[in-house]
DNA sequence: GTGAACATGTAACAAGTTACATGATTGA
DNA sequence: TCAATCATGTAACTTGTTACATGTTCAC
């Protein structure tokens, strides 16, 4: 999937800012599964109005510069639908922590308990994230399964973060003897 | 992280073959939260013996053409040291298919239904992955961690997935209605 | 007056994937 | 003999990121 179809998946749900799309990618709904920067974002929608998958119209705003606000069309609907009947490709995830944890015994203790530490906090975070915005989406089917599946995945990952935080800081205590700090 | 860092810390473990690797990361310990193909891994190898962080030795094998079996030099363990000592940089998680599901009243249910069976069957197959080489690390401390997490990740994954399977499967007959085919 | 958030955009660059190219051996 | 697995490698291509470029308004 490319960002074009990101973006038309957004803005099915409302229209929006270029700016904001990277806020939700970043930070909302779609944060914990997606990824995106201007760099794609901005020639994606640039792209697409020129082929009437979406509309744009400038919005002025008081106190703050004016923003382009994009609309999915007809025609974008039916690529958006297109897009998603698709065999989906494997989900991939890549986790510069856990190869860290994997090499523990190379990485000094100092090092290994940042990026613990980090990574739960970075956990808890994506988790809170989900909370809060639940409740406003309670009866949409899509948005219900996703952070449900979200919040099972998460809060998994917490536990066995903090179940196993003890037992890390001596593990990195012995094996920091060796390691290069 | 690059492609260098993990073949590093592939061969780390063990000496292995181009080809070798490239198994690892696709079925062994490293292929649920790592990836990398042949056309990254054997520039790689090949630029890093230029550079002596790996050696290699020609294998002759009864019955299989030859391989190059790669193995890290003292240079190559103090370049992991210090591709290892640094703050890992956040993960990254993409999914089709949550993307799908987010936007499921899009998705035919034929797609739909073979899109979530195909996604249980990954996430079980990669459990069971996880399953069989765990014993044989019992004792490595980082080993040990990451299967631990992956299991628990995956248990939490695939009993959401189980728990919501007929749910879905009458979800998707209702908004089949709308959805193209 | 300075940093943070809001807002849009481009161009050079990085990184890795896909497809191509080749070839041995085994088993059905 | 044909597909599958083992085995190595390159080059074109995709895709998206990073850094640059610019400008507003607000709050401290």
């Amino acid at each position: 999937m490319n960002v074009r179809t990101l973006c038309l998946g957004i803005l099915s749900f409302e229209e929006a800012s270029g700016y904001e799309i990277k806020k939700m990618v970043e930070d909302g709904l779609f944060s914990h599964f997606i990824d995106a920067s201007y760099g794609s974002i901005y020639p994606a929608l640039t792209q697409m109005l020129k082929e009437g998958l979406v509309s744009v119209r400038a919005e002025e705003q008081s106190g703050k510069p004016d923003k382009k606000v994009y609309a999915i069309t007809a025609e974008g609907q039916r690529a958006l639908n297109e897009a998603v009947n698709v065999e989906p490709k494997k989900d991939k995830y890549k986790s510069e922590f856990l190869f860290q944890m994997l090499l523990m015994e190379r990485v000094s203790p100092r090092h290994l308990i940042a990026a613990y530490d980090k990574q739960l906090d970075e956990l808890r975070a994506e988790f809170e994230r989900i909370g809060t915005c639940c409740d406003s989406a309670q009866e949409h089917p899509g948005t219900r399964f996703v952070n449900g599946y979200g919040h099972a995945v998460l809060s998994a990952a917490i536990a066995y973060m903090e179940e196993n935080r003890a037992g890390l800081a001596k593990a990195a205590g012995d094996s920091g003897l060796q390691a290069a700090e």
